[in-house]
DNA sequence: GTCTATAGAAAGATAGAC
DNA sequence: GTCTATCTTTCTATAGAC
């Protein structure tokens, strides 16, 4: 790649971090196209060199906000089954993912920002629920007992619903709101399994 | 009171419905003082007779619009327990209510539009949560193996979070969210309270 | 490609007539 | 209390210099 267009992808980068992380704290409507610039260390006139419109950085930022949280939250190769269900859920009911302070879920942050935008948005966020439903299908032991398929939806509507939720509420309610959702979780998981031994105890 | 005050109050309740309706479809920042006048069959000029700011009216329309859906969704007082939750969340869990051709429920259409507004705004919406976890552990019948605070807290989650999940979905894939989440919470429910009878088909 | 300047539109809030 | 008219701010998007 020649140079200059290298350069121009680390700008436009640079730009779609900047909107990953200011949408998914304040929403489409909060965040202006000068709010990103400023973020990104750049003027408003340069935006349209990068992309088309507002809307059309959000469709991307999306995308963006999710490969970060993704690769935040990878899990070892070695880490299987039970275990790294534990493993994600910890890191995802937590109350420094729910405070921004770590990388944020688009899914969690932006569950009803996009009900409002353009139905690429929403196919976009369609397509994610979907990955992260098949993420936690793929990580569920096979067990008769169980629907794979039903138990790996409902689970992540229960995680992302969790995160949405205590994002609503004071820290000391949030708090509660994630520890009662993953002693549930782990209750309905281990019902289902109960060769597995002993959910371990969480340090959330 | 006087006949100009009732008259008032009539108007007021008017501009409040439309911004229940409005709000919860839309959101905060997609609706303006004339969508909501024009609405209620006003103009721009009178909104303020009535409340302070944009800000103000949408704290009110919150508490309208968790008022009618409790109302549209009242249980007749003699259906208890198991059968009082059957009912519930056949109302709650299905695709009228999502796609609101129904009295919709602010805290799933609103969970994340709340996160941009005033400190009032989202300690209504705590109070909100609060009150429909308290509604859900008052109908939780009493079982030893079950923690039931932490069971309406959790069954909470996932109720408003299956339906805001399902509202960012098409009609196919929120109907899938819906019949699955609502498929493992009975399931959860029969396994921690083994001496009830099986579930009812559900209508959704 | 990035900058400054600005056009054009939308929306919150106010003023004054009735 | 409700209306029309308007002030003011904010924001998306574009134009043109460098």
């Amino acid at each position: 790649m020649p140079k200059t267009k290298e350069q121009k992808q680390q700008t436009r980068e640079k730009i779609l971090n900047s909107a990953a992380h200011l949408f998914c704290q304040y929403g489409y409507d909060a965040i202006s196209i000068d709010d990103l610039m400023q973020d990104a260390k750049l003027t408003r006139g340069a935006f349209y060199a990068h992309f088309e419109s507002k809307s059309d950085v959000y469709l991307h930022a999306l995308s963006t906000a999710a490969a970060n949280a993704i690769a935040y939250r990878a899990i070892p190769a070695d880490v299987e089954g039970r275990d790294w269900l534990n493993t994600f859920v910890e890191g995802y009911l937590n109350l420094p993912h729910v405070r921004e302070e770590t990388v944020s879920c688009p899914m969690a942050f932006l569950i009803s920002d996009v009900a409002s935008r353009e139905a690429k948005v929403k196919k976009a966020y369609s397509k994610m629920f979907k990955g992260f439903s098949q993420l936690i299908l793929n990580h569920l032991s096979d067990d008769s007992m169980m629907d794979k398929q039903a138990m790996s939806i409902a689970l992540s509507a229960l995680l992302v619903g969790t995160v949405a939720i205590a994002r609503t509420q004071d820290n000391a309610q949030a708090q509660e709101v994630l520890i009662e959702s993953s002693k549930q979780l782990f209750k309905v998981m281990t019902q289902c399994q109960p060769h597995e031994k002993a959910k371990p105890e969480l340090a959330i």
